[in-house]
DNA sequence: CACATTTCAGATGAACTGACATTT
DNA sequence: CAAATGTCAGTTTATCTGAAATGT
């Protein structure tokens, strides 16, 4: 006979999401590995990926910049000027609207990432370790559009 | 002619490794989303975790659940100390050990876990709604051998 | 005595909210 | 005047480090 609970029973014990908490755990062992090839460079995971963001899009603002990595401006604000007293980025003024204050990475902040790319690279190596050329390709894709299905509707 | 950098060229630009960046920005968008979801049950993502940890392995310690997610002992204290004051976690000493605290879903803790199921398995689909089931399964697959690759060497 | 777990205490830092000046 | 950007100020919260007590 099927298992009917009674009416007093535990709750049935949820089957925790598995691919929600897939991707968190992930996402936490890739940070702690990051974490720890990045202290050498005394540069944080949030500080690395702003300066690839901008090696990628060169020129965008604080308030830009903060949007892209679910930060308040105040925040990215404070990351922004750590970066800059660094010489890793530097700012000038929009030339279209002087209150615009736009963001390019130094020379010294691409070599950084230069001199990080390897050992990152590398990292991401060992994780698609055992994947076969048509898995990796895969995983990035199905990660690609379970991103822009989250995006694509607003957070409720 | 191939393009060959003059000496004093600006370093080659590094191509953001894919792979860890969607990572991180698939797991930001399903925090966000998260958040939204479970703060009207006054729970926060980390405790939210924790929960569905001890319901799947019930007895674990504090010291355990640290490990798991990557934080100290003391930081998880705290947590379980708030849900043990919410009344959805119960510790009792281990019978073989009087030093460690066993901790255990409450029926209220359960309850709450069970609410939450639906809406969290709501956002999980919505993330996959595109995906074929062959390729829902081969996401998962992957996620958890990317894990498993991570977690197998300390990191270093 | 070595080791793990738990907990207390203080320090730190990274984020937040609120407010305001500037510019379009 | 509304909207966006940048920044100053104060606060909160979550984590950490350090230390100690307890138990195996």
């Amino acid at each position: 006979m099927a298992a009917r609970p009674a009416p007093d029973a535990l709750p049935a014990r949820p089957r925790t999401p598995s691919l929600l908490y897939a991707v968190k755990q992930v996402e936490l062992a890739v940070r702690a590995h990051l974490d720890e090839l990045l202290r050498a460079s005394g540069t944080t995971v949030l500080q690395y990926t702003a300066l690839t963001v901008l090696a990628r899009r060169d020129g965008l603002t604080t308030a830009e910049l903060a949007r892209n990595s679910f930060v308040t401006p105040q925040a990215m604000g404070e990351l922004v000027t750590a970066l800059e007293r660094r010489g890793l980025i530097e700012r000038r003024p929009d030339p279209g609207n002087r209150r615009r204050l736009l963001i390019s990475l130094t020379r010294a902040g691409a070599e950084l990432l230069a001199e990080l790319d390897e050992p990152v690279r590398g990292l991401e190596e060992r994780m698609v370790a055992a994947f076969t050329a048509d898995e990796r390709a895969a995983f990035a894709d199905h990660l690609n559009r379970a991103r822009a299905a989250l995006a694509a509707e607003p957070a409720r």
